[in-house]
DNA sequence: CGGGTAGTACTACGTCGTGTAGAGGCCCAT
DNA sequence: ATGGGCCTCTACACGACGTAGTACTACCCG
C-alpha cells in the first residue's frame, strides 16, 4: 500500500464518514472550506480509485464513489505495514503494547480475549 | 514523524543492526551491493541526521553516525501514528488485534499481561 | 431546436521529497 | 608539498501530489 496525501486523506475522511456513495460534486460541497475547483476533486477521486482506495459506479452521467475498505481496516493495514518493516516483529509488538495508553491497552486486551474465545 | 525512502531505510537498517557508530565510509562498504558514490551515502546520512533519526559525533575528521532510537521504537511510533489517523482509535485497535496472526496475538497478550502486573 | 449546465476525460504545471552524485576545500601522512 | 580521504555545498532528475484548465458530451429548459 501507499500513504495518502493531505487532500487525498481529507477526501477519504469524507467518504469514510458517509454510508452512501457520493458524486464528485457532493464531495466538493462537503469539502467547501477549501474552495477547490471541481476538477481538482475529480482528479483526486480518480487517483484514489486508481490506487484502489475507492470504487465507483455509474449514476446517470456521474460516478458515485465509495471506499473500498473501512477506515479501520486501512489503519490496521498501515499498522501491519509498519510492523513488517522490522526484522523482529515480536520486539516491535511488545514495544507497541508498552507504548499504548492504559485505556487502549484495555481495548487490546479485550479484543485479544474475544479472539481467543472463538 | 515522516516516513523514510528506500535508500534511507536501507541505511537505517544497517545502523540499527550495528552496536557501534559507523562512519559514512563504513556504511558505504556495508551497502556495497548498490554501488553508490560515497557522497551519496554522506548526503543521506546527513539528511537522516537532520530529520532526527541519527546522531553524529566527531571521530577525527570523520563523523560517526548512530541511530537516535531503536528500530522497535521507530516501528512502534509509526504504528501509533497510523492509529492517530482514525477518529475511532478503539475500533482500529480492535481491528488490528483481529488482523494480527495467532502467534503475534500471543506476543501482544504477553506484553499486555506483563504491563498489568507492574 | 439551440444554448446553458453538469459531468467526464485528458493534459498540465509547480512543488517537494528522495536518489544520486559532482566540485571544491581542508587536513594529515609520507 | 602532494595526494588521498573526508567534509560541505550544490545540483539535477523523477515521481507523487495539489491544483486546475480545456475540450467533449449529454441533457434539460425555454
Amino acid at each position: 500500500m501507499k500513504g495518502l496525501g493531505e487532500l487525498e486523506r481529507s477526501i477519504m475522511d469524507i467518504l469514510w464518514a458517509q454510508d452512501a456513495p457520493l458524486t464528485a460534486r457532493e464531495v466538493g460541497r462537503l469539502i467547501a472550506d477549501r474552495d477547490l475547483a471541481p476538477t481538482t476533486v475529480m482528479t483526486v477521486l480518480d487517483r484514489l480509485t486508481r490506487k484502489g482506495f475507492l470504487t465507483r459506479t455509474r449514476d446517470g452521467r456521474a460516478w458515485r464513489y465509495e471506499p473500498g475498505a473501512s477506515r479501520d481496516a486501512y489503519v490496521a493495514e498501515l499498522m501491519l505495514e509498519a510492523l513488517d518493516m522490522t526484522g523482529d516483529r515480536s520486539a516491535a509488538l511488545t514495544r507497541f503494547a508498552q507504548t499504548v495508553s492504559g485505556s487502549e491497552a484495555d481495548i487490546l486486551r479485550k479484543a485479544l480475549t474475544e479472539l481467543e474465545e472463538e
